[in-house]
RNA sequence: GGGCGCAUAGCUCAGCGGAAGAGCACUUGCCUUACAAGCAAGGGGUCGCAGGUUCGAACCCUGCUGCGCCCACCA
């Protein structure tokens, strides 16, 4: 029954049925009575750190199996999201290195461009009343490092109380001097190879942060706004524009019309006065307008309109700008030095006193882009900026998940990744902040433009470095191979890549998992990053809404590891975690995690008490009880189960399969059973088998939650850890079917008893005379003494008296039961309860014969489904006679 | 404007062509010598609506309704 694995666990003691002085078996006394996580995760945690079981070795013949981190922004702090990302990793990490792999879960934090350098400015401003050009960008840049040292990576020390088994001799940071070079390297090469370019376009700017952002750090919401129409020109030649930013019209150069709109044939090419300013600009035709949209006339505004740029760019109309980089009016006149939301009212007055205004709708709901970082509206801004040219990066990362290289998990969002990486414009990659990766261009005196990499010598005098920063996906995206030495050939590399699995929530496909993608295959010769990318669902409240600061629905990890344990909360985080959905989380759930855990504890304390261990060698197939190899089996099978669903992400499923196992069959019966075999002084046998499925369930759960199964697992084997113990294998026994059913038809057996005692008002714990009849027929003869202790039945005595009686039938045969209840029995419960019973069997019979009598069924359903329904049949009739029978036989009421 | 997904027990979710399931909540009885963070028994669903395919539909198809999410350059 032990299968490989399980010998290296029990092999230092099978060979000695007298336990010897080496490593034995923590005796269940000393386990407290009950778990304490708070008092023993710690402890376990260090000792795993010191024992150095999470550090990976480059050198080993075994086979890699390698987990990045998705680094934590050094920001921020454990929300339930990470719990849940991490968990996940932790159980896939702790099982492969159980398996034997060489597991490497590599951790590390991302520097985070505009977040680090808002809240530093933030906390400058507080404390010192200081901006960051009053330090100068040395000074503050060096700033920023030290609040890195003091304050920044808090989630590191939050990751070791879920447990998280990373290897913190590898850790890295975006900003630290390896992965430095490896951004600069890939910059040169991309430089070099025509992917990186400069320039000047619309683009997103954030007035407040200022700088550049691409089109992910953009969030749009609807928001109530104006939309304006306005005459421009006068008379016959008058046309009439919508606008939600009527400000902008300062810096109108045309207004456009679809070339087949009849209206305004006859206005193209001429020129209109554009009001407020006497310039006069032309009405030009390009396809892009839409004739049905308001007028059918749209003004057209280079210098602050991706759209409007396009256009000026298709009929070479000039770009005015009217704004500086703080959304503050430039053109000269009235409206110089407002404010854009100042300006808009300024102006529409304006036109409005003229009578050029001809409509307003307001509120008028439109989509508006806010900054990711700090919210303040988007402005589409004029400039200069580094991109990188997506697409032939893009049509790689698509590629590889269409010949399956990388395959994504679950398959649905397959189509999502595919619309992104197909359909990706160029991205804006430089920022203009002063933390971060800075551009490695240097521009010469004589307008040179020279790309550098990390070892080569930077230009002398008369020469200044670009002075923007890369946006921080960009070091992101190299993770993966920054992190094991890229650009060095290093041996971590050579071993650890590509990655087996990128683990992390759908919502961030778009904005890491395609870049890493892009960067992988493109610096390591078309070598994907990952083997299988695992995107879960992100974590909701009870109601299943979004957590949100502004809610105030957002649950602590932290809380619920101080109140209910690291391993309760993961417990709850992996058994809501179904591939590609979104879970909800209650309170509730996490109490119910740590019940489970509690119950594990108390199992384990009683089986040790009764002498469990794994010292003792597990008897033969032959001279195993029913129970034994009932229990042994269902573990075996549950094995496989569990090891079928990690190989699927099935998360929720494998930590349902445990639960039940250790709660409804380990707890339930087979230790109930258990205490009858040992009663009936099978002693030690029964001690070998609790033994073996504790030590093998202990190192099942293990992955899932690892402090109370070492602790456990310790006591029971006087092993090591069961972090280093091999990983269960099947057994390859074959089930015994026979002991399976006989097991079932002794559950059936007592809950019935039970059933009828529950009606019958008796309390649990009085035992009640009573005599079995046909338990040789149904297979239960040996089981007879375990059925009356479950059941709380005594054997008949002088002068027993049948006062109720029940069958209960099994597969083939009925048991019938006659309890001597010293008095009358409850006859109206009682006929109740075969009432209920036989309206069942009837209703079952009228399904089974509805079937049968349709010739249609029985000519064309599969022949194994009719003899199934005939069985079925066959059983209610039985029922339904026997149940009469008794009915019968209850006194008249 | 496109695309995707979801509607199953009070709540959160599995099931996705052959007897309606789980956890929590609920009812009843129990401190029965591992566990009251527990034990035992029990109640509860015409599987969103309307059609269709099939011997058979929660499951497949069509339409509708109601939610949710993603993408997009709607002035």
């Amino acid at each position: 029954m032990t299968g490989n694995a399980g010998e290296v666990a029990v092999a230092k003691f099978v060979n000695s049925s007298v336990v010897t002085d080496t490593a034995i078996p923590t005796p269940a006394s000393e386990l407290p009575a009950a778990w304490q996580p708070e008092q023993v995760e710690g402890r376990l945690y260090r000792r795993w750190v010191d024992a150095g079981y999470f550090t990976a070795d480059v050198t080993s013949d075994k086979p890699p199996f390698t987990i990045v981190l998705p680094p934590p922004n050094v920001t921020g702090s454990l929300h339930m999201g990470h719990a849940l990302d991490h968990t996940l990793m932790d159980a896939m990490i702790r099982r492969r290195r159980m398996q034997g792999y060489e597991a490497l879960w590599l951790p590390g934090m991302d520097h985070a461009g505009i977040a680090t350098q808002n809240v530093v400015e933030r906390m400058l401003a507080e404390k010192e009343g200081l901006s960051r050009h009053d330090l100068g960008r040395e000074g503050f840049v060096e700033r920023v490092w030290e609040w890195k040292e003091d304050y920044g990576g808090r989630i590191l020390d939050q990751m070791k109380r879920l447990g998280d088994s990373v290897d913190w001799s590898r850790e890295r940071f975006t900003m630290d001097d390896g992965l430095s070079r490896a951004v600069q390297t890939v910059f040169k090469r991309m430089f070099d190879d025509g992917l990186i370019y400069r320039a000047e376009r619309i683009i997103n700017w954030c007035p407040r942060c200022l700088t550049a952002l691409s089109d992910i750090e953009v969030d749009h919401s609807e928001d109530d706004g104006e939309l304006v129409s306005i005459r421009y020109g006068d008379g016959e030649n008058s046309i009439v524009v919508a606008t939600t930013r009527a400000e902008t019209m300062l810096g109108d150069t045309a207004v456009a019309v679809h070339p087949d709109d009849e209206r305004y044939r006859h206005l193209v090419g001429t020129e209109i006065e554009l009001p407020l300013t006497g310039r006069r600009i032309p009405i030009v035709a390009d396809a892009h307008v839409d004739p049905e949209f308001g007028t059918g006339a749209v003004k057209v505004t280079p210098a602050h309109d991706p759209n409007d740029f396009e256009i000026g760019q298709r009929h070479g109309l000039p770009n005015i700008t009217i704004m500086n980089e703080r959304a503050v009016i430039t053109a000269k006149g009235p409206f110089e030095g407002l404010d854009r939301f100042e300006a808009r009212p300024a102006v529409v007055a304006a036109l409005r006193e003229q009578g050029r205004i001809v409509k307003e709708i307001r509120p008028y709901k439109h989509s508006v882009g806010h900054c990711s970082r700090c919210d303040t509206v988007v402005e589409p801004r004029l400039s200069l900026q580094w991109w990188v040219k997506v697409e032939p990066l893009a049509k790689a990362a698509g590629d590889a998940v269409r010949d399956g290289r990388t395959k994504i998990h679950p398959p649905e969002l397959e189509k999502r990744y595919f619309d992104w990486v197909d359909n990706m414009h160029d991205w804006t990659i430089s920022r203009q902040l002063w933390w971060g990766h800075r551009i490695p261009v240097w521009y010469g005196p004589d307008g040179e433009v020279v790309c550098l990499g990390p070892d080569d010598p930077e230009p002398g005098e008369g020469w200044t470095r670009d002075p923007d920063v890369l946006d921080t996906w960009f070091s992101s995206g190299l993770w993966p191979i920054s992190t094991l030495g890229w650009p060095e050939r290093t041996a971590d590399l050579a071993k650890f890549y590509p990655t087996s699995v990128l683990c992390t929530g759908y919502d961030i496909l778009f904005f890491w998992v395609a870049r890493m993608m892009m960067f992988g295959l493109y610096a390591m010769d078309g070598v994907q990053p990952f083997d299988d990318l695992y995107l879960h669902g992100l974590v909701r409240d009870a109601s299943g809404k979004k957590m949100s600061k502004s809610k105030g629905n957002v649950i602590d990890p932290l809380e619920w590891m101080e109140r209910y344990g690291a391993d309760a909360l993961r417990f709850t985080l992996a058994r809501g975690a179904n591939p590609g959905s979104d879970q909800a989380l209650a309170e509730e759930w996490a109490q119910g995690a740590r019940n489970f855990c509690t119950k594990l504890w108390n199992a384990t304390r009683f089986a040790l008490s009764n002498g469990a261990s794994t010292a003792i060698p597990v008897p033969s197939r032959e001279s195993l009880t029913d129970a034994d190899k009932w229990i042994l089996d269902r573990l075996d099978q549950t094995v496989s189960e569990v090891d079928a669903l990690f190989e699927d992400f099935q998360f929720a499923k494998l930590s349902d399969a445990l639960y039940h196992f250790t709660w409804d069959e380990f707890c339930d019966w087979y230790l109930e059973l258990a205490k009858v075999q040992i009663a009936e002084g099978r002693v030690t046998e029964t001690q070998a088998v609790l033994g073996h499925v504790l030590d093998v369930l202990l190192r099942l759960l293990h992955p899932l939650i690892p402090f109370v199964t070492e602790e456990l697992w310790t006591a029971v084997t006087g092993g090591e850890s069961v972090m280093i113990a091999a990983w269960p294998a099947v057994s390859g026994a074959s089930a015994d079917a026979g002991a399976a059913q006989r097991i079932e038809g002794l559950q059936k057996l007592v809950t019935e008893i039970r059933r009828f005692r529950s009606e019958q008002g008796l309390k649990p714990g009085q035992k009640v005379s009573a005599r079995l009849s046909g338990m040789d027929t149904a297979g239960l003869a040996a089981h007879q003494g375990a059925v009356a202790t479950l059941a709380r039945l005594t054997s008949p005595q002088d002068g027993f008296a049948a006062s109720a009686a029940l069958e209960v039938s099994l597969p083939g045969s009925a048991v019938i039961v006659e309890l001597d209840l010293s008095g009358a029995i409850d006859i109206e419960a009682e006929r109740k309860r075969l009432t209920k019973d036989l309206a069942d069997a009837q209703k079952e019979l009228a399904q089974c014969e509805a079937k049968l009598n349709n010739p249609k069924f029985t000519e064309k359903a599969p022949a194994d489904v009719v003899d199934k329904i005939k069985v079925r049949r066959e059983v209610a009739l039985a029922d339904i006679d026997r149940i009469n029978t008794r009915i019968a036989a209850l006194p008249a009421a």
